[in-house]
DNA sequence: GTATTATGATCACTATACTGATTAATAATT
DNA sequence: AATTATTAATCAGTATAGTGATCATAATAC
């Protein structure tokens, strides 16, 4: 910036060389990972209209079938409020159905609509591009490790999650 | 669920075996170990009421100095609006301080305070065990491969993310 | 058969993470 | 000097990711 820089004045920092093993630590890698994953998902799937979360979602209705939302956000590790969202914004688009349950009234029961089904076969080509254009920077060999670790590291840690997969 | 269930009544549904597929995807698995990061981070950190966004913008600004809010997020690969946020959240806090520079008053300079330093170095070790306990599923050599493999795949893709890091 | 408990969904609220439009100030061009 | 372009910040809007409170319904306890 400029002359009213204080950078300057105060030579070095409290905490001089802490930021930088900061951006080295498994969490902030994590977000930048996870944050990049989704650009390349937007870029890939832009024709779709779909979000990562969106196309996990519906996947999940189409594999099981009828389900409640409930059991829904178990399957993508998703805490209640968001499945609802993600499963209200497919709904709009007429990509799931949703009703009440007549079995158990406090049940929305979701099923996908064949338009949803079309959209889910219409957009796997770019989805598999971008998980391929993902792990780019790493060798065959190495993609395969670094799965294996991200495997572990979900499982392991399910349980500390606030929204635990419940497979 | 119960006897009005579309599943029992379609047998295979139209993608079999697709949905566990998308489980073992990089997007998938990096949002999960992402999301569990938080997880561990909040409980960690629970007694500061520190995010840990909040707490990597605060090391960058300890760190660097006086800087404006777009280097900011540059530095932490944070889009310009979500930073406006989080030195919000800081200031009301009086974790950092805000003000228009006198130079260029298109600028917000950002420092900060002697309690925002002071937080950072509270909190530090509660920072540290989360991250041990995010690698905790792997062994020694593995957790350093996994960090090397993280670090790889941001910088490989930095540049296709929405929010680059600008160092 | 009523009271308690448990569960699924929704609402209000907070925080993260972006885009596109706008505003204010500076820099570059002519 | 006036016009144009650029840049930092903010605002409105959308989507992700949760918490705690509430409501309706169902299951259980007594």
């Amino acid at each position: 910036m400029n002359a009213d820089d204080v950078h300057a004045a105060e030579g070095q920092p409290a905490q001089a060389g802490a930021f930088a093993e900061i951006t080295e630590m498994p969490g902030h890698l994590l977000r930048r990972c996870q944050q990049i994953a989704v650009s390349i998902f937007m870029q890939e799937c832009e024709g779709s209209g779909l979000t990562p979360l969106q196309y996990v979602a519906l996947s999940a209705v189409d594999h099981h079938g009828e389900l409640d939302q409930n059991r829904l956000g178990g399957l993508v590790a998703l805490d209640r409020t968001t499945i609802g969202k993600v499963v209200t914004k497919l709904e709009t688009r007429g990509l799931v159905a949703r009703r009440r349950s007549t079995d158990d009234r406090r049940f929305n029961a979701i099923t996908c609509t064949p338009a949803g089904r079309a959209l889910l076969a219409e957009v796997r080509p770019a989805v598999e591009a971008a998980q391929a254009r993902i792990l780019e920077p790493l060798a065959a060999e190495e993609q395969a490790r670094f799965l294996g670790y991200l495997m572990r590291v979900a499982e392991g840690n399910n349980a500390h999650s606030r929204a635990p997969l419940r497979g």
